[in-house]
DNA sequence: CAATAAATTAGACAGTAGGGTAATGGATTA
DNA sequence: TAATCCATTACCCTACTGTCTAATTTATTG
């Protein structure tokens, strides 16, 4: 495993843990910070302190428990989008029950892990997360590949008119298209972005233009729909 | 890569690669073949070719590509479950798109790969499949996620936006909370609905106050959120 | 029948959105 | 060095948004 850390010579991937019971956060982070790429640099046994930690660090992973007293994990994930927290949630549980894991990956989770995960693939799962992949358990990846919507499946032709005349979007119209989407105006995210409402109406205009969409509505509901924010 | 084949010293994972391109399949094989613990027992050029030879191998893994020649990979995997195959399938394309990828994920895929995929992590994703594990490319992972039903039904989220507090809306307003989610402005919504704008605007209003919303931007994004449309 | 809710219309008003054009400095690239 | 892309700012102008108050009609329900 730790070889891994030796391939790739970037900075290690940060880890939150909020679990509640004391064994199994040490039993967590033992297991993570043995590897020399991953580090663990907070951990909380309820949600509201993950959050304050979560905000405080903004670590490229999350570890979740999702039985957590008060606040659940699941309500903890949804706080923690809305404060457009960019990093990636481990759901880890050890309950396989199919609402459960439905609303954890629809709620913000980007994998969903039971409990009893070997420590080294925990890890690589946290490798694969920090990069975006979604993970999900061998207990309850069939129910949740169930889960999704059933599409007429013939008609598959190559319609590439997805990917291909695509303009990409710059990193800071990304930055202006989640403010954006979580509803801000001009105004608002010139605010948030520290520059003048003319910069951000700019960048508005050069999104719309890029997205192929006549206002922003219409930018919202595609960034959503498509995953990009 | 290779000492994980040490690790495990069970018989190595057979593969299945169906793609159409001869050189994109030469180049899957190499990759994977230079693990000691997969083992690529066929390969076909076309569905048809590549159902026979799931048949009578019965592989572990089945690396179907997506934009086959004639019988296309989603027809494939269909088929393939029909004929009670246990394989666990990873699609393989280049495309991005929506439907795409849930419509894989839904017909009995257990993975979906972007081809510009690291080979070493190919061969990750391989072992990942074999055990079960539903694995999804970063490009198209929060895509997925977001195709998943949302669920704030059961007891996950004790709050405020469920069938307690929140008004329903009326027929007439979902109608018109439609279209504003598909972007069209109150004059648009009013020629729609043959109503005046005046009477575009009151919905609007009425819906904006219902959600608990502030403007339109970020009613169309909770409606495509919660699923409401 | 009366009360209630929904759908419809209208006028007015402050604020916002989006398009167009243009200029500047910084960074990267050819 | 020149060219290009990006972020930034500014101004103007038209059109649209969201809220308010107010009125009419229709359907449903107690």
């Amino acid at each position: 495993m730790v070889q891994k850390a030796a391939e790739t010579k970037t900075k290690p991937i940060s880890v939150i843990i909020v679990e509640d019971f004391k064994l199994t956060r040490v039993g967590l982070r033992c297991a993570l910070n043995a590897n020399d790429d991953i580090n663990v640099v907070a951990e909380a046994e309820d949600a509201v302190e993950g959050l304050k930690l979560i905000e405080k660090h903004k670590p490229d992973v999350i570890l979740m428990d999702l039985g957590l007293p008060g606040m659940n994990g699941i309500e903890a994930m949804v706080k923690c989008k809305e404060m457009m927290c960019d990093s990636k949630i481990i759901a880890l549980t050890s309950h396989d029950r199919c609402e459960e894991v439905i609303a954890a990956l629809s709620s913000g989770a980007s994998a969903y892990c039971l409990k009893d995960i070997d420590p080294n693939k925990l890890a690589d799962v946290v490798r694969d997360v920090s990069t975006g992949v979604c993970w999900i358990d061998p207990m309850v990846a069939q129910m949740t590949l169930n889960a999704l919507p059933k599409i007429d499946n013939i008609g598959f032709l190559p319609n590439k008119s997805n990917s291909e005349g695509r303009v990409p979007l710059t990193e800071r119209e990304f930055e202006v298209l989640k403010h954006l989407v979580s509803g801000k105006s001009n105004t608002e995210i010139a605010k948030e972005l520290i520059v003048s409402v003319h910069t951000a109406k700019a960048h508005v205009c050069s999104i719309l233009q890029k997205m192929c969409v006549n206002d922003r509505v219409q930018a919202a509901v595609k960034a959503v729909k498509e995953g990009m924010v």
